[in-house]
DNA sequence: AGCAAGTGTTTTACTCGTGAAGAATATTCG
DNA sequence: CGAATATTCTTCACGAGTAAAACACTTGCT
């Protein structure tokens, strides 16, 4: 087929690329540009996740579950249920959910808050610090090996330009709705 | 230190760079590089989902929805449905209940094969294809503003980078499971 | 031919997330 | 004060995805 690849920096072809072409020869007036960011985004983000939980999973956990623990980890104090589901991008009911699980689990507790008996504070046990502490450096052990794939000129690059988009989109999407 | 932003355009904080900060206060030992890349994809992907959606709704169609319409009509022929999963990377188990929804829509008509008797092989309906011909330029124009807080210059150096990835993604994924 | 193994698709049983309603408690203000 | 309103969290009903079993058919082997 068109399999030009090969190359000497093995400049490798993405499914991606296919897709847009295929588009291009049926709307060849269209403007496919935003595909090539956009599903690519979208693509990477299933594939790593994929690649990436499997280290999780050796732990038991699920990535959001993981996404939860180390909110109460990285930010070293307790937070309310509702400071976790800001925290985490996720519905209340979720975790709920996921707090249900995880205190079973022993990793961790919750205490109510003596003025005000709606709210609920939720911290790690000992337990659930030293899971998050190990998985962590494995984790990222992981991820570098995943990205290994990109020079380290280029993820810097990459890292740049995602913040740009991302700060953009997160400072303009709640204005979007259309 | 690292963070001596506030670059010419005005680089806004996003999400993940408060995140990456908190995790290095409290192990400033590991390596959170990969974060950067990868929490940014995920975070990104959520947003776009979100954002990217709002056209897709309004005609009454999911993302997943579209895309295994939009594999029709890009390759221009009929898939069977194990084609379609391949196309779409999800599970054989969900094709056949999109295809059950589409078909009750009249948005898809399937055929058995004569030889084979267990494939189906799936096509638009002319409804179908009008339907998608009608959303693509509304989605892609919507995905333009979407972007369009990247520079040109950005966006085909995101685009390019990502290519990259992804390439390299899927070319070893499959041999790393660990 | 006849049966074992293989392949394409659907069904089943289950998990997980969501929005909306519900329950408990706080707050505001006439 | 106390009724209306707001807030925090949980429960419920449902939709959607998955893996594995089931089903239907084909192919290959003897």
């Amino acid at each position: 087929m068109t399999a030009t690849n090969g190359g000497p920096t093995g400049t490798r072809q993405d499914t991606v690329a296919a897709v847009v072409r295929q588009w291009q020869s049926v709307h060849p007036d269209l403007d496919t540009a935003p595909m090539e960011i956009i599903g690519r985004i979208n693509r990477c983000a299933a594939l790593l996740q994929q690649a990436e939980d499997a280290p999780l999973r050796r732990a038991g956990l699920s990535r959001p579950e993981f996404d939860l623990l180390g909110a109460l980890r990285r930010t070293g104090h307790e937070l309310t249920p509702s400071e976790l589901a800001r925290e985490t991008f996720s519905s209340g009911a979720a975790v709920t959910k996921r707090l249900k699980q995880l205190t079973e689990r022993g990793l961790v507790e919750r205490r109510g808050d003596s003025r005000d008996r709606r709210v609920a504070h939720v911290r790690l046990t000992d337990t659930g610090r030293d899971l998050v502490d190990g998985i962590l450096p494995e984790q990222l052990a992981y991820e570098t090996t995943v990205l290994s794939g990109l020079a380290p000129r280029g993820q810097g690059e990459l890292a740049a330009l995602l913040g740009e988009l991302l700060g953009e989109l997160e400072g303009r999407l709640g204005a979007l709705r259309g």
